[in-house]
DNA sequence: CGTAAGGTTGAATTTGCTCAATCTCGGTGG
DNA sequence: CCACCGAGATTGAGCAAATTCAACCTTACG
């Protein structure tokens, strides 16, 4: 799957659950005017559009935020959740929870952080995930957002959220270099965000 | 329960997981500084704490916004979806994933909304979602929130938020009469707020 | 009455946005 | 090798939005 394509449309009906195994995607939501808010990033493992499958009707868009390699999962499988392996079945509702606490987070930091602890907090995150599925290398984690994509998951315009890296490049908690990030003081950083990972415990 | 009491405090280990039957709650997240996020708007009918109860841990707060009667339910009774009822089971998937659709919303909302499209929003969701209980009489709807109640669910200050409720008054969208409020004018206020009710569908 | 909780207001200030110009850097073709 | 192109990053000035804070008002209720 190609950087920049869509793996589902907003709107759409799935006929597959897809799985991530390489690369990132996430999910968007799209106002009439093209204003954009990303909901969610999934890293490898994570499932794209398993709630789009259940409820039979994506009101979200799943984007390839780079080139990303996708397992497909017959929507029949995964649509009622009572007829699986039960072993599956307590796997999907860990996700589906995980999913939600982290939503749930993404709320609190939009709607009560400030401009700096929202960048610092979903740099935690994603270090701490990436770290997670074990892709970290050393502090630097390769994410290759675009300021734009920044701005649309934290709520933000590209300006600003130019002006907040330059902030944490001064104070010598991250370094830039053509996109890619490097925390190079993650005790710091944590401060900074006000980040507590216990959100994103398994179950 | 006594309005302005919590029925699960953040961070607790839920014993027992609390049906709404009568009253709103609110799910809420605090910040060490004492910044709060309200999360989750909860009306008679809703779970409040399943996925705490879920998890084992709650990384959220649920809070009585007025007096309360809530139903419990033995948490071992609902921790392992697989050893449930198959009908009780879909219940719980459909509760889930109408609670993940709905926070998916206020991301959106919070992210990339004015703040007159924000007031709306919330306007119109908990309108669709009160009158699908059968609770709304006529356009007006008898919810009880304070201005720091409001401005905790949409990321606002109270200042803002009375701002913006003087305008929706002065432009005739709504009426204000000691707290309660009254829309006029449906169609014209989900024009403003750019509501689009898909996202609340049962299933 | 008196009190407390919540609502309202305004001024000063901060924060973040817009928009256009400029820059950087990795291609690409000559 | 070099000029050029395009995507994305960066910058600054001006502006708009929202916050803060303190003062004041209103209402419910004992």
């Amino acid at each position: 799957m190609e950087a920049r394509s869509d793996v589902l449309r907003q709107g759409e009906v799935p006929s597959v659950a897809h799985v991530l195994l390489h690369g990132h995607t996430c999910r968007y939501r799209l106002l009439s005017d093209g204003r954009r808010q990303i909901t969610a990033v999934l890293l490898p493992g994570d499932m794209c559009d398993l709630e789009a499958v259940m409820r039979g009707r994506a009101d979200y868009g799943v984007g390839a935020l780079t080139t990303c390699i996708l397992g497909e999962i017959p929507a029949e499988r995964v649509a009622d959740p009572t007829t699986l392996d039960p072993e599956m079945s307590r796997a999907l509702w860990r996700r589906l929870l995980r999913d939600e606490a982290i939503s749930r987070e993404w709320l609190v930091r939009i709607g009560r952080r400030t401009a700096l602890e929202r960048v610092a907090h979903l740099l935690c995150e994603l270090r701490v995930r990436v770290d997670a599925i074990g892709l970290a290398v050393a502090e630097e984690f390769d994410m290759q957002f675009t300021q734009v994509e920044f701005a649309d998951i934290l709520g933000m315009s590209t300006g600003h959220i130019d002006r907040v890296l330059q902030q944490l490049c001064r104070t010598g908690l991250i370094a830039l270099s053509r996109g890619v990030i490097t925390v190079l003081d993650m005790p710091t950083m944590e401060m900074v965000a006000g980040f507590d990972p216990s959100y994103l415990r398994a179950a």
